[in-house]
DNA sequence: AGGAACGGGTAATATAATAACGTCTCGTAC
DNA sequence: GTACGAGACGTTATTATATTACCCGTTCCT
């Protein structure tokens, strides 16, 4: 077996952090986004764990370190800037938000999420895409986006307790 | 190519409606389970068309046709026993509720959603789970249950205008 | 008959997302 | 340097989706 994705193993989280953040400077800049304080803040605490975040659990975390309260829209008009530009992905069955793994090409991800940790691998496989557009091929559907989004126990959850 | 499902084609629809119906009441004779008047009358709602439909989208229907207003919980809990006995599956990234095309036998199915005319194929590929649980199993992680939600143009909606 | 389990009504609340509108800021043309 | 226009963000309100808690009546089992 190959090695379990970092996500689902101890490691020094600051390096993902630091690099996301990095990486979505870069991409901004080279096509002209502006990745403002509050953006760039948003993603941060996406990035805060592997875990997926929901829209209210940033609000309530802006709301508390602005004195002032911060109101949805801010927050999910920053999640849109984030996810047009595939530096977030959106989870459709835990309606929340993950750091996206590989910002630097477009791509749908494929998600494991496991039910101990709550951590979400993301991943890319050509062959779970290919069986889903060669299937929808078969019935005459032409596929235009994909939801994947797996739920299981992840490499380090399923040691004995 | 094999021939379009039935979702993406016209039809006689009340077939469906009342197949549906007499294999759930089969079903739930079988294993002792009450379809009751109201669950019964929740998965006719949800069977009136091959769209995955809104919980809320119910509850107008019923508020409606009793005079007397139907409260959230009432759909709910007939939507959650649909669930939990393979009657019906959730969308995860409509909110919504689709009739299941093949309750007899438990499954995770597979959707394709015409993003045109709204329907949902159900589709149970084994090419796809198993190209999502070997690539799972790649990276440690067991899986335990899967979405996949596909959406694009069927075969009926993608001919010339 | 007694009582547990289940189905369902009702009110309130929690959670997720969007609409509509105003103001400020920044980059650019002039 | 100033005026302009687009984009970013604040603010208030509203809509959409889902759950909690509590109650009552029926069914079914003994």
């Amino acid at each position: 077996m190959t090695q379990a994705p970092l996500a689902s193993r101890p490691h020094d989280h600051s390096h993902c952090v630091s690099h996301a953040l990095a990486e979505a400077e870069s991409i901004c800049t080279r096509q002209g986004l502006r990745l403002t304080t509050l953006r760039k803040r948003v993603l941060e605490l996406v990035w805060a764990s592997h875990k997926p975040l929901g829209a209210y659990d940033i609000l309530g975390v802006l709301s508390d370190e602005d004195g002032r309260r911060a109101a949805p829209p801010t927050v999910y008009r920053a999640l849109d800037f984030l996810l047009e530009n595939g530096l977030v992905h959106r989870i459709a069955s835990l309606n929340a938000f993950v750091g996206c793994s590989h910002p630097e090409h477009a791509h749908q991800g494929q998600f494991l999420i496991c039910r101990s940790c709550n951590a979400a691998i993301e991943l890319e496989q050509a062959t779970i895409s290919n069986a889903i557009i060669s299937s929808a091929a078969g019935v005459g559907f032409a596929v235009e986006s994909q939801t994947v989004e797996v739920v299981g126990l992840c490499a380090g959850c399923q040691e004995p307790a």
